[in-house]
RNA sequence: GGCGGAGUAGCUCAGUUGGUUAGAGCAGCGGAAUCAUAAUCCGCGUGUCGGGGGUUCAAGUCCCUCCUCCGCUACCA
C-alpha cells in the first residue's frame, strides 16, 4: 500500500470560484485522491482556504465585517461548496489558523538562522486616506510611456510596459481615488532565493518527468535576466501572519505580517496538522506525511495547479523547504493546468463572467459538472466551455450511454425476472470476450488515472461504458428471452454485473451517481475490480437489487436556452 | 519585447523516439434492433495536419522563417 499526500492549490478567499478555478486544481485533484483510494492506498488530500493579503482586506472593508469575519463566513461557504462538488479533502483547512502561524514563523526562524533572511529598507507608496500602504498594483495614474490614464503601478495594461509607482504621472490609489499620497521608507525581509538557485536548480533538474509546462517555467524563472532573484516576504498589512523569528520578536518588524505567498504553501502542512487536532490525531501522525526523518520518506507527493501557480510551487516554496535546512517533504510531481475559457474569452472573478460554483451547483448535480469540466480538464492547451458542448456532452455520455444502459437492464430484468439477479448457467463465449475486453481497457484506465492523464483517463472510463451496450445489443437478451429465458437469464445477470462495475470504476469522476447507483445494486461494499472475471460474477443469483431512478436526466434544449442568457455575463 | 503553450475532419481533441492508405468522440447520412431516459448497435471521413522554405529514401512528427490565438513576465493572488 502507497502514501499519496495530495494538494490542490489554495483557493483564495475572497469570493465564490468559478468552474475555471474549479478544474485547474481541485477537481482533477479530487478525481486523483478518489482513484488512489478506491485502488486502496493510503490518502491525505488537503486544501484550504488562501486568507491573506490585500484582496481580503478590501473584500471584508466592502462589506463592512472585520477582516478575521469575512474570512471565516467565506472560508464556510466555499467548504459547503466543496462538499457540494464532492471534493473529498481529508482537511479544508485556512491559512489564517493557528498552525500555519506558528508554522510560518518558525520557517522564517530557520531561514534567518541559517542566513537566507536578509533585511531591506526600501520605498513604497503610503496612502494617507485609506491609511494603508499600497501594493503597485493598487496605485493607478498616467502612463509616462504611452499617456493611457488608467496604468498600475507595476504594468501599463496599455502599452505593456514595466512600470514603477513612482513612474505614474498623477498617481492615485485604486482602492479610494485618493491622491493624497507618500513614499515612506519602510523596512522587509527578504528570501535569498539567489543564494538557493544552484539547489533549486538542480532539483528541477532532477524531475525528469515533469510535464513542459511545469519545468519550461521554472527554468524561465531561474534563468531569466540574472537569475533567480531575492524575493520580499512580508508586507504592511494588518492581516496576516504577524513576523516572528519562530515564537520570538523580530525586532524592527514590528506591525508587519508575512506576505501570502509565503504563508498560502506553508499551509499545505499546517492544514495537515489542522487534520490531526480536528481527528484527534498526533503531532506523529501529520508529521509522518511531512517530515522525512518522521516516516514520510515513503509518500508520493503530488500537486494540482494552474499555470500561474507554477513558479511559487517550484521555486519560492521549495526554496522555503531547503532553505530550512530541515528535512521537509518536497514535491514528487506537479500537475498543472492550462485555462478553461467561457464562450470564448476568459472566465472573470472581478467581472463575474462565466459560471460560478454556486450557480452550477443551484441549477445541476454536481456530477453533470465534474464530468464535463474533468473530461474537457485544459492539459494541453486552453479548452472553451460552450453551452451547446456542455449539453451535448453530458446527454450523450451520461444519459445516454451510462444512464441508459442502468435503465435498460435493470427495468428488462424486472419485467421478466423480478428485481432480484435471476438463477442461470455460466458465462459463454460472448461473456469471455467481454470480460477479456474489458481486462484491457480497465488496465488502461488504470494507467492513465495513475499517470493522470484525465481526458485519456475519461475516454477510457466512456468505452468501458460503451462496451457494455455493445455486448447488450449483441446479446440481445429481448429476443433470446423468446427461445431460451435460461440464457437470457445469464446476459440479464452480466447486465446487472456490468452496472456494478460501472459505479465502481465510474466513482472518481462521478461520486454521486456511483454510490446511488451501488445503493441500488445492494452493492455498497464493492471492491476494485483487479480481477475482472471475478468482480463480474459479484452479484450472484437471487441478490436482490432496486430499479434506480433516472441517473442523469437529460439537458433540454429549453433550459440550455434559459442557461446560455443568464449566465451571459460580461463581454470584453 | 522576453519566455511558454496552442494552431490536425463542421465541432472537441489523440497522434509515442520521423516510417505502411492521418485517428477517436460529437454532429451529419444510411441501416439494424425495439430491453431502455426516441435511449442503443453497425456502416459511411478525398481533412492544403496555420503559411512558406529546408534536412531526409521518408515529416503532422526534425530545422529555419512568417502569421494567428492564449498565458506568464517577479508588489494581485
Amino acid at each position: 500500500m502507497a502514501r499519496h499526500l495530495i494538494t490542490s492549490a489554495l483557493p483564495y478567499i475572497n469570493g465564490i470560484k468559478h468552474l475555471g478555478n474549479l478544474v485547474g486544481s481541485q477537481l482533477p485533484a479530487d478525481l486523483f485522491a478518489r482513484y488512489q483510494r478506491a485502488r486502496g492506498h493510503e490518502v491525505m488530500f488537503i486544501c484550504a482556504t488562501d486568507e491573506h493579503g490585500t484582496p481580503a482586506e478590501l473584500a471584508a472593508a466592502k462589506t463592512g465585517e472585520a477582516v478575521a469575519d469575512y474570512c471565516a463566513r467565506m472560508h464556510a461557504e466555499q467548504a459547503e461548496l466543496a462538499r457540494g462538488f464532492g471534493l473529498s479533502f481529508d482537511h479544508y483547512g485556512r491559512s489564517s489558523s493557528d498552525r500555519n502561524r506558528a508554522l510560518t514563523q518558525h520557517f522564517a526562524g530557520q531561514l534567518a538562522d541559517r542566513g537566507y533572511i536578509r533585511e531591506v529598507s526600501e520605498k513604497q507608496v503610503y496612502s494617507i486616506t485609506d491609511g494603508r500602504y499600497l501594493p503597485d498594483r493598487y496605485i493607478e495614474g498616467t502612463c509616462p510611456n504611452c499617456g493611457y490614464d488608467k496604468a498600475r503601478g507595476d504594468q501599463c495594461e496599455n502599452c505593456t510596459k514595466q512600470l514603477d509607482p513612482t513612474d505614474l504621472i498623477d498617481p492615485r490609489s485604486a482602492i479610494s481615488g485618493s491622491t493624497d499620497l507618500e513614499v515612506r521608507e519602510t523596512k522587509h525581509l527578504y528570501l535569498r532565493q539567489s543564494a538557493l538557485k544552484d539547489d533549486i536548480a538542480a532539483w528541477i533538474d532532477s524531475k525528469t518527468d515533469w510535464p513542459i509546462l511545469t519545468t519550461s517555467i521554472a527554468r524561465k524563472w531561474l534563468n531569466d535576466g540574472d537569475g533567480l532573484q531575492d524575493r520580499g516576504i512580508t508586507r504592511d498589512l494588518d492581516w496576516g501572519v504577524p513576523v516572528k523569528h519562530g515564537d520570538k520578536d523580530w525586532p524592527g518588524m514590528e506591525g508587519k505580517v508575512f506576505y501570502v505567498w509565503f504563508d498560502a504553501p506553508i499551509e499545505y502542512i499546517a492544514a495537515t496538522a489542522e487534520w490531526a487536532d480536528a481527528n484527534g490525531r498526533s503531532d506523529a501522525d501529520w508529521r509522518s506525511w511531512w517530515r522525512r526523518d518522521e516516516g514520510a520518506e515513503d509518500v508520493t507527493y503530488t500537486q494540482f495547479m494552474g499555470k500561474d501557480n507554477v513558479p511559487f510551487h517550484t521555486l519560492s516554496f521549495p526554496a522555503t523547504l531547503i532553505g530550512s535546512g530541515e528535512p521537509w517533504k518536497m514535491v514528487d510531481y506537479i500537475k498543472s493546468f492550462n485555462y478553461l475559457t467561457y464562450d470564448g474569452g476568459q472566465f472573470s472573478t472581478s467581472q463575474g463572467r462565466g459560471v460560478f460554483m454556486d450557480h452550477a451547483l443551484s441549477i445541476l448535480p454536481a456530477d453533470y459538472w465534474r464530468w464535463w469540466l474533468l473530461s474537457h480538464a485544459p492539459e494541453s492547451g486552453d479548452s472553451e466551455f460552450t453551452w451547446e458542448n456542455f449539453q451535448q456532452s453530458v446527454n450523450k455520455d451520461l444519459a445516454d450511454v451510462l444512464g441508459n444502459f442502468v435503465s435498460r437492464i435493470t427495468k428488462f430484468c424486472r419485467s421478466k425476472f423480478g428485481e432480484t439477479v435471476p438463477d442461470s448457467p455460466a458465462y459463454g463465449p460472448e461473456e469471455d470476450q467481454l470480460i477479456a475486453d474489458l481486462t484491457t481497457r480497465i488496465r488502461t484506465y488504470e494507467r492513465m488515472m495513475n499517470d493522470m492523464e484525465i481526458r485519456k483517463a475519461s475516454a477510457e472510463l466512456r468505452g468501458i461504458w460503451v462496451r457494455g451496450n455493445e455486448y447488450l445489443q449483441l446479446a440481445a437478451p429481448w429476443s433470446v428471452f423468446k427461445t431460451d429465458p435460461d440464457k437470457a437469464a445469464m446476459q440479464v445477470r452480466m447486465g446487472l454485473n456490468l452496472i456494478r462495475l460501472y459505479g465502481v470504476l465510474s466513482e472518481p469522476f462521478i461520486p454521486f451517481a456511483a454510490k446511488s447507483t451501488l445503493q441500488a445494486m445492494n452493492a455498497e461494499d464493492a471492491g476494485w475490480p483487479d480481477d475482472v472475471a471475478a468482480a463480474l460474477q459479484a452479484l450472484p443469483a437471487g441478490h436482490a437489487f432496486t430499479v434506480p431512478e433516472v441517473l442523469f436526466a437529460k439537458i433540454s434544449d429549453e433550459n440550455r436556452a434559459e442557461w446560455e442568457e443568464r449566465f451571459k455575463g460580461v463581454r470584453s
